[in-house]
DNA sequence: TTGTAAGCGTTATCAG
DNA sequence: CTGATAACGCTTACAA
């Protein structure tokens, strides 16, 4: 391998006014000292200024600028029992729907001063499970999750920790704590309705058979036959929902019934890869059949043609949350356990 | 607004062998009681086994079996002034790229008991400065960087810290400790390369004016001189690079130069979104005008006609990144500090 | 409004 | 190899 050429990288000085040589960290009694006051005092003005008299409150402030001070986190939750850190359980750091209700979360979070510290659950209960026990270790002082604890041994576990708990995604009855989703179950009904509108009769489902795939397929089915729909064909995967998933199930469905007029995806990636493999076989998308997916990825507005999908304000749902638990964190409290979050059906040219 | 429609979400009984009820944490020393030890020989079981006579370690690990005993991190950072964290900075959580590499950082660090702890830069120096105090307040083991950290201020503050720091993505010459990535550079000059042995003449760039926009270009303006091609035209923005971004940067570039042959963009949202407004101008893709990436997104490969680009391994990169900094974590030695990793050009329709 | 005293749970240090 | 002691930096409880 021949030798790497190396780049020349921004560098950029240092502005005005920098901390002088670093000797370790700075603690409260350097910065009590400095103001002339206890450290006590410090710790006061710093957590609830109105308790601390505008004089020293400002001598405090001034020697907090000047040495620097940023309070140890762990000394503070070891004594208080709670950190500033809010855990956030997520099945799949890769997914952008997910990122981008850990965003809208942090978002709302950082400005008052949290953590969002996340834990990769992988789908697997084990991992959950040994998340739960090193996250809650660090004393979180409230607990986020993309989806719902399903593990009735994990949902004790949170909820004897005493910190406010939000539930996401799907609209589940009965939370550990709160909850903000949308109804999966709509938003299928909506796809079912779009498709008798458009006179379809002969449909079909890909999705997976677990999770939110089975609660979509479940109102899917339930609707088509409220609505005279025929659902030939249920294609229930146990696996990751992909695109090359969506091709071979595409290819499943084809060899089976040809007479399929529009097919539910239970995801979009399941949906762009039905929609690549019906074109390469030479259908018309929607001429031939039509094809709708869930999740409003960029993936669909992309494509060609574009994919007709259920959005959700994923990023409103980390907002949401943000916004009830820092109600709670600051000793608020909320009469609506469960927040709906309206999904959307977003009509492109795929159907 | 119509009642949303709640779903019946899947519950899952405990195994076996649960927790008791929960009565706040278990503390250190009610294992040493139950074991017929003292507090610190449990604390040595537990970090370094070697140290503890066989007889007294296996009592041991059956107490914090039975007692579901969690080492209390904060405790364990105050006192030893170190933690378990590993500090990443991402400039974006959203990027698939910088997700992949956490994933692969995360999988290496994770079983050897460490925590990824996130923090987003958000490309704002301002940000990345409070960052570092908030995230370097928590005494993190190391620090990882999806990137190379340009204000001098904040390289200096860091080297201060005295642990392992990562930096990653370009190669650049001296990072503040190691650093692992590929050369933008290089990556450049293959897509130069390649768009001579297809035997185009008069091409263009887009991209973004600062940071891994701005080595790329560097690099191919270079290249292009030396084999001969005519750099007709370089679009660079101050902005994000995304969809639109390319598409509007194309509109530029079709109503200036009509004849040009082969466009250069320096990621590939921007490629995409200039395929796309290409396309729509009723251009052929590669016929009339060729396109190329950079970055291999999923976004590269699904689109029609495929787009040409430089993949990197970034998932790799996180990978090398944890095992490097744990082998720095547990004592040993790095004797080469700077890791390249190569480039690759992948070719699809769009050249 | 401010300060004093004590201790959160762990581990470094030193003694045995 | 094991244990007693003290201390990490902060905040709760109480007192002034």
């Amino acid at each position: 391998m021949s030798e790497p050429t190396f780049d020349k990288v921004l560098r950029v000085a240092s502005p005005e006014s920098e901390s002088p040589a670093e000797r370790g960290p700075v603690r409260i009694e350097e910065v009590a000292k400095l103001a002339q006051v206890s450290p006590i005092t410090v710790s006061r003005a710093l957590r609830r200024p109105q308790m601390v008299s505008a004089v020293r409150r400002e001598r405090i402030m001034k020697a907090v600028e000047v040495t620097g001070y940023f309070s140890n986190p762990h000394a503070k939750a070891l004594k208080s029992g709670k950190s500033d850190i809010v855990a956030a359980f997520v099945s799949n750091i890769l997914s952008e729907q997910f990122s981008l209700a850990i965003e809208g979360l942090a978002d709302v979070l950082e400005p008052a001063g949290f953590q969002v510290v996340l834990g990769r659950t992988s789908y697997s209960y084990q991992r959950e499970t040994t998340l739960i026990r090193s996250l809650t270790a660090m004393r979180p002082a409230a607990v986020f999750i993309t989806g719902v604890m399903e593990l009735e041994s994990n949902r004790t576990f949170l909820r004897n920790m005493g910190v406010p708990i939000m539930e996401s995604w799907a609209l589940a009855r009965d939370p550990i704590d709160m909850l903000v989703g949308f109804s999966n179950a709509d938003g299928a009904r909506m796809v079912a309705e779009h498709f008798a509108q458009r006179g379809h009769r002969k449909v079909a489902f890909i999705g997976r058979s677990g999770g939110r795939g089975m609660l979509r397929l479940n109102s899917f089915a339930e609707h088509c036959e409220q609505l005279g729909l025929e659902l030939c064909q249920r294609i229930s995967r146990d696996t990751v929902s992909g695109v090359p998933e969506g091709r071979e199930a595409m290819q499943d469905l084809l060899s089976g019934h040809t007479d399929i007029e529009a097919v539910f995806c239970a995801s979009d990636l399941l949906a762009v890869g039905a929609l690549l493999e019906a074109r390469e076989r030479g259908l018309q998308v929607p001429g031939d059949i039509a094809i709708a997916g869930f999740g409003d990825s960029t993936l669909a507005e992309e494509i060609t043609p574009g994919l007709t999908t259920i959005a959700a304000d994923t990023r409103g749902v980390g907002t949401i949350a943000g916004q009830m638990l820092l109600e709670r964190l600051q000793g608020g409290k909320i009469e609506q356990a469960i927040r709906h979050v309206p999904l959307q059906l977003i009509e492109r040219g795929s159907t």
